[in-house]
Order: C-alpha cells, then structure tokens, then sequence
DNA sequence: AACAGCCAGCGTTAGAAAAG
DNA sequence: CTTTTCTAACGCTGGCTGTT
C-alpha cells in the first residue's frame, strides 16, 4: 500500500446531488448479504464480500455524483484522479485501497460501465439515468456534512440509515420519514439488523450527533407494535441540514479529462486513414495510437509521415502492428538526429576530428548521442567555434618533404620538377591536388608531345591557384572533442601534446 | 536521448476495529 | 462469538516528468 505523499489541499465544500436512482440500487445489494459471493481484487488477496456496502462505497457514491458529469458521464480520467477528488472532498478518506476495491465492486455490480473506444476512455453511471424517460433518476440535494469526520466516524449502518433517510425526504423540510420496521425485510434487513432494539441503538448515535454544534436529528420517535400494526420509526433531519433544490445553481464539479491533443490526433488519423491502416487507432485499446500522439505532438510533418508509413510497412509486412510502437519511435529518431549531427561536424569542419584515425561507426555514434541532447543551432555555433582550436591544436601539416608532391618521375627528366613542388609545398597547397597537376602534364608530354618549357610555365601558373592544403588531424589517443565542444572541459585542460 | 527521481497502481502482511 | 473490513506498514514496477 502506497502511503498518501500528496497532499491536496481540502476544497470548500458546498452542496451536492445525488440520485434516487443510484442509492436505491446501491442499497438494496445490501438485501443480498446472505448471498456469501465473493470477488477478489488483488489476484493473491483476501476476497471481499459483494453484496456489501462499506464506508469507501459511500464515499464512492458522493464523489462519482459530484464530478460525472450531467449525464453521469467522464470522460480520459483515471481511476486515481476520481480518487484525488474523493481525497479532497472528504476530512478523513479512506485509503486508496479502500477506494479500488470499491470502484472494482462497483464496475462488477454494473453501477460503473467502463468504456475503452480507441484513444477514448469513459466511465459512465448506470441507474443515474432512468432509461424509460432518459431523464436523470430523482435529485436529491445533499448538504456537505456527510464529508465531516464527525460522520464518517460513524457506524455504516447509521450513516446508511442518514442517507436513507435523506433519500426519502427528498428536498422536503416540513415532512417527516418513516418506517415500518418488519423483521426480515424493509430497513431492518438492509441495515443488518434483526430487532427493533439494534436499529434503536443506531437512531440513538444519530440523534446524540453534532456537526459543528448543529444536532443531525430534528425529532425522532419508534412506535411500538400495536396489535397487528408494526413498530414504526418516524425521523425528520435538522432542517439546517437539508437543502432545497436550487434551479441554475451548480452542483457537480466535472473532472477535466486528459488532455488529447486535437490537432495531432485528427493529422495522424488523416495520415493512418490514407496510409489504410485507420485500424491502428483502435489497436490494443487505443494505447498504442494515444502513445504515438504523445510522442510525435512535437514532432516535425515529415518525421511523423515517416513513422506512420513505417508502421505501414510493418504491417504490410507482417500483418500485424507493430510491437512496441515507442521503441520504434526512438529508434527512427536516434537514427535521424544521428545523421543530422554527422550533417552538421561536416559541414563545420569537425568530422573529421571525431575519429581521425579510422572510420569507427561506434565513436560517430558516441559523439552523436553525446550532441545529441543540444539544439541543432546551437549544437552547430559550438561546432564551429570548436573547430578554430583544433585546427590550431590538433593537426598536423599534410606534407614535410617535396617527395610527399611527387607523382611523375617522368617528368623528372625533362624539367626541374622538384624545383616546382618545393614552391607547392612553401605555397602549402594540397599535395592531392599538385600531383593531378603532374598526372596531367605526364599526358600532354607524352601523348601530345608538348614543349616542355610550355609545360613547366604553365605548372609554374597552376601552382597559385591550387587550393591550400588541409591539415591532417591529429587528436591525442583517449581524448574525445565532444567533451570540448559542448563545454565540459576548459580551454586551458585541452590535452596539448606538441 | 539518457538519466534520475517521482508517482500511480498493485501485491502483501499483520493486527486492530467493526460488522454480523 | 466469528467473519469481514479497515488501516498502516513495506516494497515493486512501469510510466511519466523534468533536467541535462
């Protein structure tokens, strides 16, 4: 059992209504309690009679009358949330178990329908709409005591005797209510009480009870069996406790349901409708669609448009949905943030620091997960001003010697070839981009048969409009430019290895 | 996205209190 | 008197949320 860490605050409470309807199926289960049908709520718990009433039942009854709606509806709330109401509704609530095996009975006993419709959820009341007139059931105004500890303290057959009593006298404050009390049946029976003197015994707490200084009972009285006429007990309720039915006033307090998200729910069903797997909405109870909502509401067109043509795919393929549609979600977004940070440590110059030394699919996915919890834009201004240290710490020249530039020993020959490529290497231009030069004036000196004067003239022109060489990375062994780049190390604890 | 901490909901127990 | 409910513990799990 959970012990109650949240702490609401106590609303204000102020009058409520119930129906007619509802008590009287409620308390008349109380009638079947020599049925001994149990039920289970926990799969190893102890069971749990159900034709009985019990204090969290009542409590149950209250908050579902308060925060249905209208028409005994609710709709994308959870259980928990009801129990948050009750919670704060009353000074001394029962605990959270109480109120599960309560709600759990009330399903059972069909007071609670349960409705799971795709992505929507609802719970709706039976017996609160009377299906002949498709009216609601007979209101009755509730003043707020019954959430004073003052009263819950009370025995549950006293406090079902007070909603009886209540129930029966409606919003009227000059009659009084009474019973017969015949043995076996009637108020007797749904109270669990076999004489006259027991129910007694209940009236007399009722009327030794004060809530806030006001008595509960106004004038009670049994009369003794008289002959053939039963014992009758005749009760009135302080009149400051019963109210009357005020018209355009409100009494219930409706629940805000979860949120849905319109605007993504009605795209994606577009997208699932045209894709021709509307279905998937209402797959495994509509779980899997509201979690896609969810994940994808922030999400990008296209990126959700991929994801519902992948969950296509699978289907098409397997003839099934997918299992677990948020695996699938992460997976495809690790994938795309993956690519767009490589994107990016090209386009700013750092790729090729991020594993100089072989291709490593592992270390690019390293350093993607550790960028990837940055904005792209972000992410891209701390890549380029990184990028001006490493090209200045971490590389190396591309080329020390005139023979890195060599590429035709022909040309050796008929010129003073080195005489060019130590000026390429003084220029620092790209050796790669030299030794095409070469390749190219090998061709024109021995397929077109050139003059070689020509020919070192015009290299000696090339050479200047060559682009400069790129240096080579050179990073130190065990240093990763993430921890750099997105500001865990200092410039000063930089690794300078020269 | 990864992580950590929080919370809802459920399982279990023992013993006290209430109901029958 | 026995049976059942109620309370208050502890603990687990999986989902949610906020942070980085």
């Amino acid at each position: 059992m959970t012990h109650i860490t949240f702490q609401l605050s106590k609303e204000k409470s102020s009058n409520f209504v119930l129906t007619d309807g509802f008590m009287n199926a409620l308390f008349s289960i109380s009638e079947n309690i020599h049925k001994k049908e149990k039920f289970k709520e926990r799969s190893n718990g102890s069971s749990r009679l159900v034709w009985h009433i019990t204090k969290a039942d009542l409590m149950l009854m209250c908050t579902l009358h308060i925060c249905f709606n209208s028409n005994g509806e609710l709709e994308n709330v959870s259980r928990h949330q009801i129990y948050q109401k009750l919670h704060s509704l009353y000074e001394d609530p029962c605990c959270d178990d109480q109120f599960y095996i309560a709600f759990d009975k009330f399903v059972r006993l069909g007071f609670i329908h349960e409705i799971q419709d795709g992505i929507r959820s609802e719970f709706k009341l039976n017996h609160f709409i009377d299906p002949a007139t498709n009216k609601i059931t007979r209101m009755v105004v509730m003043n707020p005591f019954v959430f004073k500890k003052e009263f819950t303290d009370l025995p549950i057959a006293a406090q079902k005797l007070v909603f009886d009593l209540i129930r029966k006298t409606g919003n009227n404050k000059k009659n009084d209510a009474f019973y017969w009390l015949s043995k076996g049946s009637g108020i007797l029976k749904q109270l669990h009480k076999t004489y006259v003197y027991e129910l007694k015994n209940i009236v007399n707490i009722l009327a030794s009870l004060k809530i806030d200084g006001i008595s509960l009972l106004k004038f009670w009285k049994i009369d003794n069996q008289k002959g053939t006429r039963l014992p009758k007990l005749t009760m009135k309720l302080n009149p400051l406790l019963t109210e009357e039915y005020v018209k355009g006033m409100h009494y219930r307090q409706v629940l805000p349901g979860r949120k849905l998200n319109r605007r993504i729910v009605m795209h994606l069903r577009d997208l699932l409708a045209s894709n021709l797997i509307g279905d998937f909405e209402y797959h495994n109870e509509g779980k899997d669609f509201y979690l896609l909502a969810t994940k994808l509401k922030n999400k990008s067109r296209k990126f959700i448009k991929y994801i519902v043509e992948k969950i296509r795919e699978v289907y098409e393929l397997e003839r099934k949905f997918p299992e677990d549609i948020i695996d699938l979600i992460t997976f495809e977004l690790k994938h795309k943030t993956m690519s767009e940070i490589i994107d990016i440590s090209k386009r700013t110059g750092v790729y090729k620091f991020i594993s100089p030394r072989k291709y490593d699919e592992n270390r690019l996915f390293e350093f993607a997960s550790a960028a990837s919890s940055y904005g792209k834009r972000e992410f891209e201004k701390l890549c380029k001003s990184a990028f001006q240290v490493f090209e200045k710490h971490f590389t190396i020249v591309p080329a020390h010697h005139t023979k890195q530039y060599a590429y035709s020993n022909l040309l050796d020959l008929f010129i003073d070839a080195d005489t060019l490529r130590s000026d390429a290497l003084l220029k620092q231009k790209s050796p790669e981009a030299y030794k095409k030069l070469e390749a190219y004036a090998e061709d024109r000196l021995q397929k077109d048969k050139e003059d070689p004067i020509n020919i070192r003239k015009w290299i000696q022109e090339q050479i200047d409009l060559l682009p400069k060489w790129t240096n080579i990375a050179d990073i130190p062994l065990g240093f990763k430019i993430e921890d750099y780049i997105l500001n865990k190390l200092k410039h000063e604890d930089l690794p300078f290895f020269k």
